[in-house]
DNA sequence: TTTTTGTAAATTGTTGACAATTCGGACCGA
DNA sequence: TCGGTCCGAATTGTCAACAATTTACAAAAA
């Protein structure tokens, strides 16, 4: 038996089996290995994880709650499928939560804090050079999500995170707008300029216009998807 | 059997017992049933609403991840207790998601849901007149809840209404900040003005400060209390 | 007295079985 | 061919039993 220290025993301590199931399906609904729609089987499920039904279940009323499954009674647990509507509501309660984030930057970010963010826009730049866009995504993805945590509300960065996995869930979003790569990572360093202004407003204002830019690109995309393949989309 | 139309049917279609047990549980929490930090029997819970731990165990992970309750593995679920610094990042939150309902209600409200809301705040002032403290917190939820509603963003309102519930599980707020009726329903007058003046800023700001304003009152009725009584205080 | 250790009871974690409901397709009649 | 209905299979809802862990408490050691 080798050491390996107090990593297993807190694993043990913490992780149930519901826990666990909950994670791994979490990661795979947001990593696409479950289209939006389809339909979770608990038997399968469960016997793919090597577990029982108890836990599958408990963990489908965890992900229902977090909004990324759906249950219908008697019928199963689906892939929630976020329609247009919802997602610009989404966008929009981001947006404003990106500007408490500016405002509270603003008045506290400190000069490490502010080197941090600087080396992830500049690995951003160079994601852009070399025409990469999913390193791009996971950047533009750990640019917010750092700043939303620099913010200091823990509250805050629970819900942030949490539209952020739901937003994740609008099909279309997906598909194509993820590779389409910006000519550049000027409206981030522009960003980080209005922080360290530390004018709250202006701050608030330049994070609030760069959420709502994004909900813009979404419903755009949006339509132009929709001439080219009308068909369904439920919730 | 007597026509009980589709009442019933809805019932039985929508209200599984994990349903039926997480509202049961979460209604009890809220009215202050469970006190924040007791913990929850599994098996006596089942035994006393007639039914298994199963369900039980199913709704437990739903008030968890809605933050009404948390869960020590192998030791059980307890009644959250927020504690005053979680209790000050809701307010801020909640203060920005409110000046969102004043920015956009500014420019959708309709004369009608202005008349409705008119209707609340008269009812405040007669629940001042009357000193019914109890009435008067009731009607100024209800206000703030018409007017999120009235926003016209279901995420918005999902998510504020989980914070309502979770900043109410913050002890020191049920214990006596409840009890001090405020001299006016004047506040509630301006919010409506604000938001009457079709100013987008005007209204969110309004709406803003109110929301912090009541964040204030409760860390200075925290400290007072903090004073008389030293105890202790968890998660 | 204080601390430690060991054992039984209580509680939670997990499982498999049974009941209730829905789904899919064969069969039938128009 | 189309529509309905009946049955069996598959799936979900619920339950009770067992396993693992924690808790409570008594006895022993310091």
């Amino acid at each position: 038996m080798t050491a390996t220290g107090p990593t297993t025993i807190t694993l043990l301590q913490t992780h149930s089996l519901t826990m666990a199931v909950q994670q791994e399906v979490e990661r795979a609904i947001l990593a696409g290995e479950y289209v939006p729609g389809s339909k979770l089987n608990e038997a399968a499920l469960a016997l793919k994880l090597g577990v029982s039904r108890g836990p599958v279940r408990e963990a489908f009323r965890m992900l229902d709650e977090a909004g990324l499954v759906r249950t219908e009674k008697n019928r199963g647990v689906f892939v929630r499928n976020i329609p247009i509507d919802e997602a610009i509501e989404i966008f929009e309660l981001r947006a404003t939560m990106e500007e408490l984030v500016g405002r509270r930057l603003a008045a506290h970010m400190t000069t490490q804090q502010q080197q941090e963010i600087e080396t992830v826009v500049h690995a951003m730049e160079d994601a852009v050079k070399a025409g990469d866009s999913h390193t791009y995504h996971l950047l533009n993805l750990q640019f917010h999500d750092r700043l939303v945590e620099m913010a200091g509300n823990r509250k805050l960065a629970t819900i942030y995170r949490k539209l952020v996995k739901e937003i994740s869930l609008f099909r279309r979003l997906n598909l194509a707008g993820q590779n389409v790569l910006p000519k550049s990572a000027h409206a981030h360093w522009a960003i980080l300029e209005a922080i360290k202004s530390g004018d709250p407003e202006v701050a608030g204002h330049a994070l609030f216009e760069h959420a709502m830019h994004s909900r813009d690109r979404t419903i755009e995309n949006d339509s132009l998807r929709r001439q080219a393949e009308p068909s369904a989309h439920a919730s």
